[in-house]
DNA sequence: GTGAACTGTTTGACATGTCAACGAATCTGG
DNA sequence: CCAGATTCGTTGACATGTCAAACAGTTCAC
């Protein structure tokens, strides 16, 4: 009674969902390798290091908590939490902005530069091994420009651009 | 007192950790877009879709929570909760496993099974738009060989296998 | 100027995931 | 056949993220 549905193959064989699916697994299990080498070799999470690499390498020396919402794809609540650990653990400061005082400037303590520049020599090795020496380099070049189109077209995308019929957001029920 | 770091830039230039962001950027932006469609379609997240699709297109028609936990990176605690909410709202059934009363088997209802079908037309349709048709047909294959080639390496890794401190090293095997 | 609309951040209530400990079932080697 | 190791799933305690409401500061139009 439970047998794979034949009418479901022809829609689940699209190779959208196949492309898709391997972007969902490659990021997942990527990421997983880095965060526990990241761990391992300087005690701190990816999404650490990626904080600590965004403010570290901002212009000014430092982001706001918006910014930092957009690149590391959470809310600004989340944001607000993410900042309070790291700030606990010494690693980032806040700071208020001289010219629009409700905007919150995050910067680097000098605990957080040091530790960014260790984890980023291990980190960048870490690449090394599981994604560059990996990648064909003329595939490389088109991983680079597929991924930084799709993010692009993605940035574009509001919600109701697309021609969701009128009668489908009504019927969202279950 | 807080400019960027000279000392950082030649690390954190480093062009895996280019394409390791975009990776993640790409991630993150696809699956909000697709997953705010889904809602916005069928009522359901992106992730519901996953397990639905997985269960549905499953070779004997169920999958057991380690599997599944699998596919969707979680914990297999995780994967007990999803299965709670996906239950109680009608979408999959837990049942046994006649051969071995450890395990459980996840099958879809036929609500679960109506709305994969309904959901896949919306979802494929969705990745044309998003995916297919704003890449270029020739670093579309490019891009599948490399997320795979991704995978797959990530996946022959464990831990230890990096120059981690030696007694990381030591739980190597499973 | 001044009120309305908007933006940036925080917060409480809640949703969702992890981790480690656990019980039950299964395997394995004497 | 049995003791120990292993595997599968669940659970409690806790970590982390979302959502919407709230608040302060800013901008805009009149």
């Amino acid at each position: 009674m439970n047998a794979p549905d034949p009418d479901l193959d022809p829609v689940v064989d699209d190779p959208g969902i196949t492309t898709f699916g391997l972007l969902l697994e490659a990021h997942a299990r990527l990421s997983k390798v880095l965060d526990v080498e990241l761990r391992a070799s300087d005690g701190i999470t990816l999404q650490t290091y990626e904080v600590l690499l965004r403010v570290g390498r901002a212009p000014q020396g430092w982001v706001t908590m918006s910014d930092l919402a957009d690149v590391v794809t959470l809310t600004t609540g989340g944001v607000t939490r993410l900042a309070d650990r790291l700030e606990a653990d010494g690693l980032v400061e806040r700071g208020s902005c001289p010219t629009d005082r409700r905007v919150v400037h995050l910067t680097l303590t000098r605990k957080g530069r040091t530790l960014l520049r260790r984890a980023s020599a291990h980190h960048v090795e870490a690449l090394d091994r599981h994604l560059e020496s990996r990648l064909d380099p003329a595939d490389r070049c088109a991983l680079d420009r597929s991924l930084d189109q799709l993010r692009r077209s993605c940035d574009e995308w509001r919600p109701g651009t697309a021609h969701v019929p009128a009668d489908a957001a009504a019927r969202a029920g279950d």
